[in-house]
DNA sequence: AATCCTAATATTGTCAACAATAAAGTGTTT
DNA sequence: AAACACTTTATTGTTGACAATATTAGGATT
């Protein structure tokens, strides 16, 4: 019943572990939930060795834990991991905006603009919604760090990183943020960048994810109290 | 032939795991050589099952590289990935001096004084020979991560990235890296964590990892130039 | 002789069955 | 009634066999 877009790939155990991620990442799949094996084989109609080898990479991508012989458990979000984990951000990210204010190429930096322009669009043309960004080509902080150019980095970020930055994005983030303002630190960024001002860029990174950082903590410790 | 030093673990596949992260790291597998399942599996004792299990463990690791249908290779290193590393370590080690600075105890701080003392009387004893720390307790790097409080940046640095980076400093460091320079360098980095100055220990871990990248460099240029 | 095509071989990907461990259920004892 | 021990059940860990893909070897063609 789970497998609306159905991404083939060269291997069953490819394929599942990425709807497993999207699975988990949308919340499909609850938190602390326990990750049956038969279960999902049975549902995903593979067998338990493709499905064993993609619980080894989510466990890797830290979206699962594993125990020997007890099982995996889709990891419960809570506001220490998160703070650990942006502060994490806060530094690659910081680091990238840096290395991108010193080698973007100018066509980049325009069809990054062009990019901001849309999301802009967006907001005006639907009274604020938030602009679903969910890992695409239209991700700002995507691009950043692919424009960092440090191969290592990206790869960090962008496939061992994200998928639990995404969850925390989705699961708390949006009711709170204001679009409009982080719109305004993007441009700014990228303003800075463009005048490759890498201190500044990277300041700014910083400052803005501290921000986001922020007001996570808020929604999830009143997410917490509202549900005493 | 290889399981000199066998630990048991509660499954299979986390001690081959472990068993091929070691192999990778010393050597015993070359770099860029084919892991061929079969014939590890017959090596180790098991079946193919648990080894492929350990196999993505190592990848996602970054040791080795997969490719569908075609199967896993040993990383090779490379001058431009290590360059791509070390500037994460920087960042991300620099993060972790300065959250130790705030938060250390004096237990482990005098704790720390006595490592050094300990590898300066290794030093004297041994004429610089390199003391060899790779990735126990008596590493003062990781001692520092570890201290920093933040459990995301400890998981990352010390079980994602740390093989790797061990990989770096066995094949190439120690040959044209100066000991004392570097001991000097650690217990700077330690006096201020001691004092509590967590802007100079960043800035000085950083400078001692940025150092570290250089030497690194020339180490392997060299190499690359006298294989020519 | 070199290149292309085809057949044989070997390796990886997947599956289903078995073994070992943990969880759940049942009955017994205090 | 609660706690403990034992049995039953279910789940995970492991294995060996089969299917699909890639690599190699050999022969035909230019």
């Amino acid at each position: 019943m789970s497998n609306l877009i159905s991404i083939k790939s060269a291997t069953l155990s490819e394929d599942i572990a990425q709807q497993l991620t999207n699975a988990i990442v949308q919340g499909d799949i609850p938190q602390g939930s326990k990750i049956s094996e038969p279960e999902l084989a049975k549902q995903y109609g593979v067998s338990r060795g493709p499905l064993r080898e993609a619980i080894v990479k989510l466990e890797g991508l830290g979206l699962v834990t594993r125990t020997a012989n007890v099982g995996a458990r889709v990891i419960q979000l809570n506001t220490q991991d998160m703070l650990d984990t942006f502060a994490m951000r806060e530094a690659l990210e910081g680091m990238a905006a840096r290395l991108a204010a010193s080698s973007m190429p100018t066509d980049e930096i325009n069809s990054l603009y062009a990019l901001l322009d849309k999301h802009q669009a967006h907001l005006d043309a639907n009274q604020d919604e938030h602009y679903v960004q969910q890992g695409g080509n239209d991700d700002f902080h995507l691009r950043i760090i692919h424009a960092s150019g440090n191969g290592k980095l990206i790869r960090l970020l962008t496939e061992e990183l994200y998928a639990v930055i995404r969850m925390y994005r989705r699961h708390t983030a949006d009711q709170r943020s204001d679009p409009r303002q982080a719109l305004r630190e993007h441009k700014a960024i990228l303003d800075a960048i463009a005048n490759h001002e890498g201190d500044l860029a990277e300041l700014l990174m910083r400052r803005h994810i501290s921000r986001a950082s922020k007001l996570l903590e808020q929604a999830m410790q009143h997410a917490v109290a509202t549900s005493l």
